[in-house]
Parts: structure tokens; C-alpha cells; sequence
DNA sequence: CCCAATAACCTAACGCTGTTCGGTTCTTTG
DNA sequence: CAAAGAACCGAACAGCGTTAGGTTATTGGG
């Protein structure tokens, strides 16, 4: 077989069956040659689209991030916009969790992951907090929900509790609570957010600024 | 060359130059053969030692996390027991950054880490959150200190700031500052871990019960 | 309208990976 | 003193990402 007369392959078609194919059997996989199976094509057919594998990743990664919504900053409660892009942010990553590393570990010269952080910053500063902390806040954020996502319970303990049984005095009781990790999860980075948000309340009525031009500078 | 006189390899051996290894060239470039030939040895070798690189490289993160430092949670204050526990978990992730994956990433099968968990969860009780907040309580500031870790602005965005100029103006005045990434990172994740324990006292007060057997249940 | 360029597929191969097999020699145990 | 096991080796396996070179279909310029 040559070139077909209708193109096999299509840039988008290959990132949703990476991504299905990342979702159903994990990250680690997710081969050339299995993701090239899975569109009935060879593997070196696939280079004629992404010139590696690496940068498919980050291209589905993007694609992942650019469901996460930024839209609460338009009024001026920088609160309400924190709140719901780090949920957004969260649900978001929580829906494609095998993807995490990929969404974590790389640098982040994905356009979405910058247009968020345009959005973020700049939303911050519009409400009154001052350039350098609107930078702070915004990494802050992020870490709470990357750490949330990575680290989370559900994932972070092995399934047969019993191993932690007697060894662990002050564990074994909170991992009784093995089969509500999820719970757990959602629970603590509610607590984690709002804690954060609140201790921030103050230092916002210390440091505010009058909104000035956002975007000039 | 057969079995030699006196043993080539040991465990602490593999472990250190593996850290080594990755700490110089980066996890990726890790290999089972590289580390063999680091060690002046064949890479089947190293399989009398441990049974898979997966292994391994879960005992070398377990001996990073050996370094944190829970010992603040023997006196009472939880404030000061989480802070010192949330910074020394930082610096260790941060003295093997290219760990971090590893260290982000697996279950936590981990002896160190249970050990530690259960020392927080512990002190966190006997200074009278309830259990239930003691889970959260820990596993938000890990969180917080995963995220502050991995999310890194230090290695978050592209070394060459002219990428983000004009494009994102928001953030181009925000990443004049990516000399000074690192301590951006720093302060972020004070004002973070700060802000979350500010936010989190008003909800001890409510929450507190009197301090009861911590390692009985 | 046709020819050149390009694009989209293919097969085959390269060098690398983690891991296993079977062999040899040394040490330990009974 | 024999048997068992431990610690090394060389060679090989299957699978990986990627590249080279070939073939055919489409597209753009003279």
C-alpha cells in the first residue's frame, strides 16, 4: 500500500486515540506501533504527522487544558476566580488522570497552559493585587492542584490495606477509610482551597493596589 | 570474570550511584546498562541486587524521603509541626529535582513515606484535630509541597522569554522576572503554606477536640 | 494539460531499552 | 567435604522511538 486516496490520518484523530488509548491502559502503554494498531496504519506512518512522540504528548496535554476554564475572572471577586479555575483545573485533570505526568513534568511552552496564565495573572491584578503577588498566588494555586491531582489518596496507598495494619498506629484508622479515598481527595483540597483563600483575605486588604491598566507594560 | 572475591556491587552502592546519576544526567538517561558501566560492571549484574530498575528506583526515592524531617510534631504546636515538615519535604525534592517523578508518581508503598505520614497524621491528633482533618490536614500540605515542587516556575517556562512577548501581556512583565524564577518559587510557596495554615487556625478553633490516646484505635 | 513537488502511506532497519537464560566461580552452610 | 546459593559474565529476547528509502496519490505552476 502508498499514499490512499482519502488520508487514514488526520493530527486530531491521532491525539483522541492517543488519549483513549492513554485513558484505557495508561501512559506507560502507549507505543508508536500499539497507537498506530489501534488506527490500523503502520507506526512509521505516524511521523508523517507528529515528528515525535513527545511532541504528540504535549499537543494532547494542550488539548486536555484547554477545557479548563478561566471565565470567573471577568467580574473583579478574585476569590470566586481562583475558586473556580482551581476546580476547573482540578476536574480537568482528574478526568484524564493517567495523563497527569505529561500535564505536570513538561515545560510549559503549551499555548492553552500560557493563555490561562495570561488570564489568571491578569485577572488578579485587575481585582487589586499587586503584579508580583498575582505571580505568586497564581503558581500557588497550581500547586495545590497538581499536588492534589498527583498525590491524591485514592492513588498514593496501595490497595490491600492490611499491609499498614499494626505498623502504622496513627494510619490504620484514617485508612479504614480506604474505600472513601476519593472522598478524602475531594474533601481535603476543598479544605486546602478554602483554607488558602482565606489566609490569603487578609493579606489582599494589606497589599491592594488600585486596579490599574492590566495590560500595558 | 565470574563471582569475585570480595562482592563489586551492593545495594547502598546501585542506590548511590543511580542518584548520582540521575541527579547529573536526568531520569531519562538513567539506564540499566549506563548504571552498570557507571559501576564497572554488565548491566545483568545489577539484577542480583534488585529484581527490577522499577524497584530500585523506588528504594532510591525512599532513601530521599528518609531525609524529611517530622521531628517537629514531638511538641504540641501543629502550626510549627506542619511548617517545618512542609520545608524540609521541599528541600529534600528539591536537592533531586530530577527524582521527582518517581518520588511524585508511585504508590506509596514506600516505608519513609508511611513512616512519616503516620508521624504527621500522629501529631496532628495529639495536638486535637480530629482524625478525619488529620487525613486532609496531611494531605493538603503535601500537596501543596508536591505541587510547589513539580509546577516549579524555575522549570516551568521556557528559558527564552521572547517567546511569551506580545503574545501574552499579562505575563510578559511577569516573566521579566525568570532570572529570579527561583526565588519567585520560594516565596510562593511561603506565602502558600502560610497563607494555609493562617486559613486553617480559625477552623481548629472550631474543630479542636481535647487530645486523647493517639495510638490506640 | 502535464510535469514536478509534495504528502501520505509502506517495509525494513538501526540502536537503544529492560530483562532473562545459562554458565562459571566463589562463599557459605550442614 | 559436599551441596546450595550468591555474584558475576556473555549472549540473547522482545519491544521501544525513530529514520531511510520506496511507492503512489494529490496538488500547484508553466
Amino acid at each position: 500500500m502508498a499514499r490512499p486516496k482519502t488520508p487514514l490520518l488526520s493530527k486530531p484523530a491521532i491525539r483522541q486515540a492517543a488519549l483513549t488509548l492513554i485513558d484505557r491502559d495508561g501512559l506507560e502503554k502507549l507505543s508508536m506501533r500499539r497507537l498506530a494498531q489501534e488506527l490500523d496504519v503502520q507506526a512509521a506512518s505516524l511521523y508523517s504527522h507528529y515528528r515525535t512522540k513527545e511532541e504528540l504528548l504535549s499537543d494532547v496535554a494542550n488539548e486536555v487544558i484547554a477545557h479548563v476554564d478561566v471565565s470567573e475572572f471577568g467580574g473583579g471577586d478574585w476569590r470566586a476566580g481562583l475558586a473556580a479555575w482551581a476546580r476547573s483545573y482540578r476536574a480537568a485533570l482528574d478526568e484524564h488522570p493517567n495523563l497527569l505526568p505529561v500535564i505536570a513534568s513538561g515545560p510549559g511552552r503549551r499555548e492553552e497552559a500560557l493563555r490561562r496564565a495570561d488570564a489568571v495573572h491578569g485577572g488578579l491584578v485587575g481585582a487589586g493585587w499587586p503584579p508580583r503577588f498575582a505571580t505568586m498566588i497564581g503558581a500557588s494555586t497550581k500547586y495545590l492542584v497538581v499536588g492534589a491531582a498527583t498525590h491524591s489518596f485514592a492513588r498514593g496507598f496501595d490497595d490491600d490495606v492490611r499491609v499498614y495494619q499494626d505498623r502504622y498506629p496513627n494510619l490504620s484508622q484514617a485508612h479504614r477509610l480506604a474505600e472513601v479515598a476519593a472522598e478524602i481527595d475531594e474533601d481535603s483540597f476543598e479544605l486546602a482551597l478554602t483554607a488558602f483563600l482565606d489566609g490569603l483575605t487578609p493579606v489582599f486588604e494589606k497589599v491592594r493596589v488600585e486596579p490599574a491598566e492590566t495590560s500595558e507594560g
